[in-house]
DNA sequence: AAAGTATTTAGATATTTGTCTAAATAACTA
DNA sequence: TAGTTATTTAGACAAATATCTAAATACTTT
C-alpha cells in the first residue's frame, strides 16, 4: 500500500497512468508527452512498476508499458471502508 | 488532488485517518496512538486538514478532529476511470 | 562490424519531507 | 492571578525525492 501511494504521489506519474489508461505505449512515446528528460521518465516508470501499477514487455527495440488495474482494488476497498 | 495524494502518502497519516473513521478524537488522543512527538502529530494533522481530509473544532481546551469523507469522492472517481 | 535508435543506469544536486526540541499560545483550575 | 494542561509554531536537521547530464546496454539496420 505504501509503494502504491508513493507511486501516485506525483503529478507526472499520475499523468503517465492516465496516458496508459487509453492505450499501451513505449517509453519513448510516454516521454514525448512531457518536458522532462528520458532518464527521469524512466525513473518514474520504474517507480510505477515497483508499485505494480504498470507492467513492461520488451517488443524488439522498444519497451511497451501497460496499465495494471488489479492493484487498484486494494486502494478502492481502503477508501470504501473510510466512507462507510 | 495533489494535496490529497500528498496527505495520504504517509503511513502515520493514513493511520490517523483510520482512527478517525471510528470516532472523532482530539489531538492528544490521536497523539497517544503513536510513538511520535506531539508537534509532529500536529504537523500531520495540519497536512490532513489542508487536504480537506479532516476538520477540526475547538471544544474548550481541546481540539476535536473528525474525518471528512466527501473529498474522497474525487479520488474514488479518478480510480474508477482508470479501472473502466 | 559499424552506426544509429531506444532505454536504462550511475552519479550529482537542489528541494521536499518527517522528525525533533524549545518556546509560544490558549484555556482551565485552584 | 499563578500554575497546569492542550496544542501549535518556529527553527533545525537528516533522509527521501525529482531532476539533470553522461555513460552504458541492447537491439536494428546497412
Amino acid at each position: 500500500m505504501n509503494s502504491l501511494f508513493k507511486a501516485l504521489n506525483d503529478e507526472t506519474r499520475r499523468q503517465i497512468v492516465d496516458l496508459l489508461k487509453d492505450k499501451d505505449m513505449n517509453a519513448g512515446e510516454i516521454s514525448n508527452h512531457f518536458n522532462i528528460s528520458k532518464p527521469s521518465i524512466s525513473h518514474h516508470l520504474d517507480i510505477l512498476k515497483r508499485a505494480d501499477l504498470i507492467s513492461s514487455e520488451k517488443k524488439g527495440q522498444f519497451i511497451q508499458y501497460s496499465l495494471n488495474t488489479s492493484i487498484l482494488e486494494d486502494l478502492l476497498s481502503w477508501i470504501l471502508t473510510l466512507k462507510k
